[in-house]
DNA sequence: GTATTATGCAACTAATGGGTTGCAGATAGC
DNA sequence: GCTATCTGCAACCCATTAGTTGCATAATAC
């Protein structure tokens, strides 16, 4: 399921932090994303590919710089299973409540 | 963060999977959790601690069993990033756009 | 009281992940 | 042209994690 590839990449400070500075300063090169994280550009790339794989960030080359870039609509997997699940639970204490209240 | 902690306890298809259970079929003793999952118990007891120390799950021994149930309001914290990240992504895509108007 | 059932604890293995370093290639600046 | 800058690729290390097995313990069933 992609949907826990998303939570995945959202589940690591560093890479909650990168999304955060994204909304922020938009767009930025790979270079000025890993600055003030405390670990160097490699280490920030390979975060990158793993909210580029889970479809949370968009990478586009120009020139000799990478521009990274908040993949718009990516949150929505994630925002649509918690409502969902949000849902069902209330329905269930509904239910439960109903179940007592008789 | 404790948010992080959220984040990763969803991001793996098997605690994803127990997630959903629980609000179909709860409460559920440990070992109902674990069947259909394809793992062991012990396996599944692991993934279980990993989402009650997100708070996103409620163990409560009953017996010689232990019920398992989720935690009302665990799936806040991932909800209100989730909302407040595309609130200011949109307010981004709104000042470009007003920028690119001009 | 005995057998069964539900669980906990601990040790172990295999795989994954976060992070690094070193080097090579391509573009921009001068 | 030459040099500095931004990036990619690959190998490597260390820590964590997913999953297992074996055994011990406590409660229920009969």
């Amino acid at each position: 399921m992609a949907l826990a590839e998303v939570f995945h990449a959202l589940g690591d400070p560093v890479r909650l932090e990168i999304v955060q500075k994204l909304t922020r300063s938009q767009p930025c090169t790979i270079a000025s994303v890993s600055e003030g994280l405390g670990i160097t550009r490699q280490g920030t790339r390979k975060h990158l590919q793993v909210l580029v794989n889970a479809n949370l960030v968009l990478l586009q080359p120009k020139g000799r710089e990478v521009i990274v870039e908040l993949q718009p609509g990516g949150l929505d997997p994630a925002r649509e299973f918690i409502a969902e699940m949000e849902r069902r639970w209330d329905r269930r204490l509904d239910a439960l409540r109903q179940f007592v209240e008789e």
